[in-house]
DNA sequence: TTGTAAGCGTTATCAT
DNA sequence: ATGATAACGCTTACAA
């Protein structure tokens, strides 16, 4: 900058004014001043400049739990449209669902001084940002709730979604439904596990410990237990899986058996076009990355007021794959 | 860190010290401002920290076409891994294939001082990237090469690949093979109309202009040239599709005939379980990434030489759709 | 309209 | 082993 204001024969803060727009500067002055940035190159340095305007990054940090997964990125697409129409940039990063992981990510965020934080937290103790949201860190949590800690977050009715698929599959006349779930210390698993037990014992169906697979990781370990699933010597007629990357390797386990219904939690790219199609429990991942940032942008704008949460619903799609009958 | 300096008794270079693991510091002193930074909550100023230590923001900009689409979270996730792994954070953003878009974006991370640039041009001029690479920013052009300016890129055999799926369509006796493609601008779909083109003519079948629909920028277009296609006095006996999006657009313009052979670009995370289960066009896009980090964290580390250039092959899955005969 | 001086939170340099 | 001081590139407050 000092360059700049050498080269054009001003003051620094000539150039200053000139590179923020500020109207106190002559025509004349301004146009020198522009030709000696465009000759030398010059960039302003937004990390100065939010050194000495107290703080103000304009950057908003994403943890998740994996960009490639396409309910994450999803999410991630929308939550960058909001942060843009306000000038903020988006830093993220993928946690892989390790608490650790979570951590020194979001510790290196608040190290850059983001001016708020949009977490899909893995871990259960939230406790370490205690510091950083009284100094003033606005947080939003995303699909799972903060521990040891009260903030803003957003939510799907996992149970409420879980229920109605389960539900379903009872009204089209099975008894023995299988579940594919996740580790139930993720608080999502252990919703939709919920809601499905709910729909089971509102039904007057014993739960089947034989039929409930749970702490399933991947789509190999849904495969795999897929797989067992149907090697029962009474094998379930219908199966419900807990979210997409389980849902593939229930389809991968299933190996084209068409006669057992299937309904997946989180719908897929192209599950119009499987053989039958399939049925899912959908709901709108971009909506909840919007309303994320947009209670950040919130927080951000000095709204004041204690944690809000909020809670959106699910639709059960009806494509094939769910109205199989046993 | 003044503050901390204070309640510890000591000076503000001995925290910084402290903060930053220097040796010299007694066991006693460290013990001391550690449970000072403790009771503060201090966390170091990541952002005034690079602005004394050089311009080094330990921050890489990413930007991509648009984040929701698996490809390129895909590309996303493997950077995020590199650019981890040597301390560097990802900020990311959506062109929208918008050339201005892409250019205010790439603005934006400059000003915040990245220290790399991870690009998927949707633009043709990257001139005003000049300035930037002089002053030692470096770049790294991902899927299509940069325009006006030299710089590393790492690329697709599009040609290859389209080639390769219009010779197993012709192998499998299809005469009349359509070809849905997005805008001829982007360099990815120009090189695939390419191979479809060469590969026709290489087995004497002329060129059809009613077969090639191009210019196609979403699956709602691909669906509705399809329909057209189908609607033809002599409909093709096989697609080709461009990309995944369009390749969405045809499965739902082919409305489940399954007569059509059908080979897509990209591969697809149902494809497997379509009916017929979709051939396409595949390669590794977490490689793709990966290999765009690497180059661009050895530039980082000070490698000098010319501008590379990689290709990185594409592989025919044959699953079903692609072997249907006419 | 333009310029000067101070300071943002940190680290580098040089003393002690 | 510890500290004083300058400096990073910029903006704010004030002066001319």
């Amino acid at each position: 900058m000092s360059d700049v204001a050498a080269a054009a024969g001003v003051s620094l803060k000539t150039v200053s004014r000139v590179v923020n727009y500020e109207p106190a500067v002559t025509p004349a002055t301004r146009a020198r001043v522009e030709r000696a940035i465009q000759e030398l190159g010059y960039r302003r340095n937004d990390v100065a400049r939010s050194l000495r305007r107290g703080q103000l990054s304009r950057t908003v940090g994403l943890v998740i739990e994996d960009v490639a997964n396409p309910f994450y990125s999803a999410i991630t697409r929308a939550i960058e449209e909001e942060t843009r129409a306000h000038g903020l940039l988006l830093i993220t990063g993928s946690s892989d669902e390790d608490p650790e992981r979570e951590k020194a990510l979001v510790q290196a965020l608040c190290e850059r001084r983001v001016e708020g934080l949009l977490i899909v937290p893995a871990g259960r103790d939230h406790g370490y940002l205690r510091p950083e949201l009284e100094r003033g860190t606005a947080a939003v949590f995303i699909d799972r709730p903060p521990g040891a800690i009260d903030a803003d977050v957003i939510l799907l009715d996992n149970v409420g979604g879980a229920r109605a698929a389960t539900e379903h599959l009872i009204a089209h006349g099975h008894r023995r439904i299988a579940l594919v779930a996740d580790v139930l210390t993720i608080t999502t698993a252990k919703e939709r596990t919920v809601g499905y037990e709910d729909a089971l014992a509102a039904a007057g169906i014993a739960r089947d410990p034989d039929l409930v697979c749970t702490g399933l990781q991947d789509d190999d370990a849904a495969e795999a237990s897929v797989r067992e699933l149907l090697a029962l010597s009474r094998p379930p007629t219908a199966i419900f899986s807990g979210n997409n990357r389980l849902t593939v390797g229930a389809l991968r386990g299933l190996g084209g058996r068409t006669g057992v219904a299937l309904i997946g939690f989180d719908d897929m790219e192209l599950a119009e076009f499987t053989d039958p199609p399939l049925s899912v429990v959908a709901y709108d991942a971009a909506e909840l990355g919007r309303r994320a940032a947009q209670m950040l942008l919130q927080r951000l704008g000095g709204e004041g007021g204690r944690p809000r949460r909020v809670v959106l619903e699910t639709t059960l799609i009806a494509r094939g794959s769910g109205e199989v009958r046993p």
